[in-house]
DNA sequence: ATTAATTTTTAGGCAAACCTAAATTTATAT
DNA sequence: ATATAAATTTAGGTTTGCCTAAAAATTAAT
């Protein structure tokens, strides 16, 4: 998980972003856009990056981040969202003005500073611009609004809580076989009742827009 | 003042302290050495820093840091010594694990940042390792401030007076034979009185954190 | 004062990240 | 279906900071 140079790390946490919007890869023209630097830079970028293994990638099909560099994309995020923490609520920062020196921040290498960081700040789980700070573990808070009927068609996700724990609902979920951790794939939502369907562990299945409302995925 | 490379800034750095031992040009190989690179790495960013206007150079003379030369070197020992403290007064780092960390946070470029994290320390004079810290315009605090119960287990220090000149005092630092210019090595620190295991002459004894407070060593 | 040893510099290369310009592939429009 | 446009890749360069090996200058030793 160490041994990432800073453009390594910029380059991870960019394709992770835009990965959120476009489900298919990521291309590498909004790669350039989103680094400012030229194309062709990011051709030769993405070439290293996939013999590191961090991330797949077919010419001219764009970039796919695997698990580790999600993993290394996520810590990223994590520093960079405690060090913004820090610098409004300790320092006195506005929160307009902590972005620039962040960028910096996050790419501080230590495990520990950032654990012993995010104790101090007393584990915050969302920075001053109201954005989720994931655990040192790489898991986001779930309350972050996303549930499942929020997600498009195409789309992979992994469950992450449920936000009424009714017994009965937890049963009925459990006996679809979903559960914590695991990654459903968004087949096709049904337009006029937002019903989905959906595949899990290989298995299709249906999910009314009622039940999709009352799972946190990320 | 700004704009200077990370590498920029170590090689300054280097020279910087190098230059208070040797008090002509400081040499080729003691840079090269400070720094773990090769010679002629050095000669080649000597060349290039004095084109740069930070130091005066001469082939085979060594080098001198300029006025400005000397100012960068300066804030970059501010930075590094202030998150030695944020480290260890606040996120509980041991003093002798947060070196490291410091040399990668001292490279991070926002004066407002520094000057606030100083202001939050509360206006340290000294890190923890009980070396100075120069204020925003670079001055250091003048070594007389400096007391005994600021210092570290390892260092070697030498009384330069008291603060509170009460005769019990005097007469029990007398005693334990402590007194003006003698080397004093600290031993060991316990933790949960911070009194001090010292070695005097030769002589090890014991020493109360009241009584350390009031001397003043450099 | 020469020679030997040491220090420093020069010369030529390498890897990381960037660039421009040209070629190629994919997507779009008639 | 073909032509055109857009996206992507290839080819060849640049700068920064590092390296090795050889040459030159300085320092030390007889």
């Amino acid at each position: 998980m160490n041994n990432y140079t800073l453009t390594e790390e910029n380059y991870l946490k960019a394709i992770y972003f835009l990965s959120r919007d476009a489900d298919k890869g990521v291309s590498t023209n909004s790669i350039s856009e989103s680094l400012e630097t030229k194309p062709s830079t990011v051709t030769e970028m993405l070439r290293k990056l996939k013999e590191k293994g961090v991330l797949h990638y077919k010419k001219y099909q764009g970039a796919e981040l695997t698990e580790e560099g999600e993993k290394v994309a996520i810590s990223t995020v994590r520093k960079h969202r405690l060090w913004e923490c820090f610098l409004v609520d300790k320092l006195n920062f506005g929160w307009e003005e902590v972005h620039e020196i962040a960028e910096q921040l996050e790419h501080i290498q230590s495990r520990k500073l950032t654990d012993h960081l995010e104790e101090f700040l007393g584990f915050p789980q969302y920075d001053p611009h109201g954005d989720p700070i994931p655990d040192k573990n790489g898991i986001f808070p779930h309350s972050s609004n996303l549930t499942l009927d929020n997600c498009k068609p195409g789309k992979t996700v992994k469950v992450r809580g449920v936000k009424d724990t009714a017994p009965d609902f937890l049963k009925y979920i459990a006996k679809l076989g979903i559960g914590l951790g695991d990654e459903i794939e968004i087949i096709e939502i049904e337009e006029f009742d937002r019903s989905m369907r959906l595949s899990v562990h290989g298995q299709e299945l249906h999910l009314s827009s009622l039940a999709s409302k009352n799972i946190f995925v990320q």
